[in-house]
DNA sequence: TTGATTGCAAACAATTTGCAATACT
DNA sequence: AGTATTGCAAATTGTTTGCAATCAA
């Protein structure tokens, strides 16, 4: 079924070289767009945006909806990384994010879904609080 | 400090009767919209988007952002019902709301902060996947 | 009367879409 | 050659803002 060929373009790979060197950030967009404008020449906003949904729908990044309203936010989903099977912490002060691979998370979600009946799915959640530094910042 | 008066008018009644009568329902600011159109004759949109504002403001009501990036999501924030307290989980295909009240959620905070030092913050988080009803039907 | 709130229309910002030009294989 | 991908500009969509009219106190 649907066979839809794949070509390699400049541009793509240059999205995908920017999630490789930036495994850890969430980006918008237009940062994508920033760093291509700065480190490889111009390129259009629309590609960018066709580039993360082609690799949204492969699995390949996490696209979600920031609380600041900026725009959406994209993630590299690293499965060497188990970025697909773990949970993702996120500080809504400094905006790091913690991936969290821990037992503890296991027995949470088998908690939930036997308790609960609720299956989580933890590409798509994101825990928002305080990390640690910010916390004691305050 | 900031003593700016409250005036009550029609309109704002209106967005308040709305949460009371759907304490767990995500709603847009479109939902709203039409509802308003549909009981109470017409009102403009910056109108609700003001309201809400407000409501946001006096932590009445929660701002979140749907996946689907048809927009903001607006929640009631009911306090008699825990909801500044508990964790919700929201069913990625069916859009329902599971107010999660239970003695393991304690320990999924404490865990956190005790060993990954991270705050959460409930209001802000949403944690999606699949409720019992959808995932059978899959 | 005083100041907050409304409604409209215009302004905005992020994202999407149509389509002809271009690049991949 | 044949088809996916790009780039631009125009169109959409959700939200915000300026401002005069209106309403609550």
């Amino acid at each position: 079924m649907e066979n839809k060929r794949n070509y390699h373009t400049r541009q793509q790979e240059a999205v995908a070289e920017y999630f490789r060197l930036n495994p850890d950030v969430c980006a918008t967009a237009d940062d994508i767009y920033l760093y291509f404008m700065r480190e490889k020449g111009k390129i259009g906003k629309a590609t960018i945006y066709r580039c993360l949904d082609r690799m949204v729908e492969n699995g390949e990044v996490k696209r979600f909806l920031s609380d600041g309203g900026d725009g959406a936010m994209y993630q590299l989903i690293d499965p060497a990384n188990g970025c697909d099977r773990h949970f993702h912490l996120k500080c809504t002060s400094c905006g790091r994010v913690i991936h969290l691979d821990c037992g503890f998370m296991a027995a949470f979600e088998k908690h939930i879904v036997g308790h609960h009946g609720f299956r989580v799915d933890n590409t798509r959640t994101i825990i928002y609080g305080l990390c640690e530094t910010c916390a004691a910042a305050q």
